[in-house]
DNA sequence: TTGAAAGCGTTACCAC
DNA sequence: GTGGTAACGCTTTCAA
């Protein structure tokens, strides 16, 4: 900037308003400076902006995994939500590790964020993160973080599990199995108490059979085809999330199991899958968008106390669950076909 | 830092050596220091440390959508790569559009990252990039940006086209279609002549029926619909990319044509839909690792020539296009059936 | 093993 | 409209 100005004969001032656009500069001084800029590629240097203003005009993002297209989806969306105040996003991946994500969060505060949206890797606060909220708003997205001063975004889990289960009580699945993620992740244990609560509530028979991660190679397909044998075979699962899900497709075509798949969390070609699958569909990118207008609420100044907000879920019917158990009917190895009810 | 060195009683660059995990201090001392930094809450200011050292640890990534699982594979590779080199990854989004483009490399250049990685938004280098190459390595990936003094990376779009097109010929298919993305993605270019010379090479009979986009809504449909009809109906179909090939899925459905899809990209459940879908798999995680592992070559004092890295792909056959065209036979509107050959 | 002081590039404040 | 100067928080250099 210096050189800039020396060039353009001007002060380092007068270059530092052109630069950022100020008033006050005659168009003829502005037009010359910006020309010395273009032949000199003089680049503002941000670190020295952030360390004299003491802000960064960026937030952070911290998930399990942004190659999982359920949290790229969150990223891009809170990406264009902060574009639109002028705000870079700085997203990493703690890989579900709470070490991991301690870190991140210090690096993340040392690189002087203004906000961070976090899907917690584990449900108790670390120390970086209870002083990380102390001098920033911090959102947490999908699972809350009990005992932490910040705000919550999730989605309705109990609503969700409910109304899969009561659309395929309705369709006289009365068997029903329920497969989790990792017991460590808050959802996959909401959403099975959920089930629990929504199987007893509508008096079905005998008892659900659940299951919680994480688990080994080979072992859904053990605990599916378990389940789908004897003398009260499950007709129908639902999963707690994509990942799951995804596993719970390949067994059942691997095994070629008769069974009706509801998933949580929507994915791309559900409806083209014989049969199609039935989701229990949240809105990644509604709730970084949420996430991100919380941490700008905040920053203007907003300082009630911490709120949840928790976003509906939509049951997105599809063959796999329009086609009713087939009571007393043979359960040979015929392949599931779409047969709308 | 000024605090924590007052309240530990020594100097500030005792504290900073602490922070740094630089020898030469006592273990009592840094123990101390330490215990202070803990009770205050104390956070290194990234943005002075960056200001001091001229540089970030970091490196910058530039895609077209972070949203797109292919994109975020590559960033989430990337991610991993970098922290294997305690560097962090900034990666944004330019949705497609060049000056958006330019803009985000010069606000990464500002943010000083080491390096920088671009998926290119046109084939034509901003005059932002031929700067931010002339002051830190630049990376092309998937598509190059001739006339500019950086490395590239790039799977082999040649011989993943040609693979399909051999395939399918193999298979009887004598009439092929070819559906590209985007004539402005230069891989759709590349992709569409490689098909057209494959053709030509393999002596199969007419002229190959091809389209690029962009494509307005329907316009995939109409496309297909046209092709499927008259004395010569195409057999099968390439596609370009993982965009392409999901509207043409949805499109071979809801029109119920009896059509060989073979995809660009992998993607998951490809292996369950009905037809199975055979692809073109390049591996983006791979190209990003590659990526910045030529940054870091770079960083580590290789001044060599720009290179250009081609990998390769691989032909991933699934039941789609191991089903061997039907000549003469009837070609209503009877479902398409996995039948392998 | 520790410390003092200079300086990185920018912006805020005030003066002209 | 424009310019000088101090200060942001850190690391480098050199000295003790």
């Amino acid at each position: 900037m210096a050189d800039v100005a020396r060039q353009a004969e001007v002060s380092i001032k007068t270059v530092s308003r052109v630069v950022n656009d100020e008033e006050g500069v005659r168009p003829q001084t502005a037009a010359k400076v910006r020309a010395i800029i273009e032949t000199l590629g003089f680049h503002r240097h941000e670190g020295a902006s952030m360390l004299r203003k003491g802000r960064s005009t960026s937030i952070g993002l911290i998930v399990e995994d942004l190659g999982n297209p359920w949290y790229s989806q969150l990223a891009a969306s809170m990406e264009r939500e902060a574009r639109s105040r002028q705000h870079f996003l700085l997203s990493v991946s703690a890989e579900g590790l709470p070490e991991r994500e301690a870190e991140l969060v210090d690096a993340l505060v040392a690189r002087r964020v203004e906000g961070l949206v976090v899907v917690p890797a584990s449900s108790i606060p670390s120390e970086a993160i209870r002083r990380a909220a102390l001098q920033l708003p911090v959102v947490c997205v999908d699972r809350p973080l009990p005992g932490l001063h910040a705000d919550t975004v999730l989605s309705d889990n109990d609503g969700g599990t409910r109304s899969a289960v009561e659309h395929l009580a309705a369709h006289r699945h009365q068997h029903l199995g329920f497969l989790g993620d990792d017991a460590a992740i808050w959802t996959a244990q909401r959403r099975h108490t959920a089930f629990v609560q929504s199987y007893d509530s509508l008096g079905l028979p005998g008892r659900p059979r659940t299951a919680l991660g994480p688990y080994a190679a080979g072992e859904v397909s053990d605990i599916l085809q378990e389940w789908c044998s004897g003398t009260a075979p499950v007709t129908a699962v639902l999963t707690s999330n994509n990942r799951v899900t995804l596993a719970v497709i390949v067994a059942v075509r691997t095994l070629g199991l008769d069974l009706v798949v509801v998933g949580y969390d929507d994915f791309e070609l559900a409806e083209f899958l014989d049969p199609p699958i039935t989701v229990v569909h949240q809105d990644p990118a509604a709730l970084g968008e949420r996430a991100v207008q919380q941490i700008f609420a905040r920053l203007d100044g907003d300082d009630a106390e911490p709120r949840t907000l928790v976003l509906p879920t939509r049951l997105i019917v599809r063959g796999s669950a329009r086609r009713a158990a087939r009571i007393g009917e043979g359960r040979s190895g015929d392949r599931a076909r779409h047969t709308a009810s």
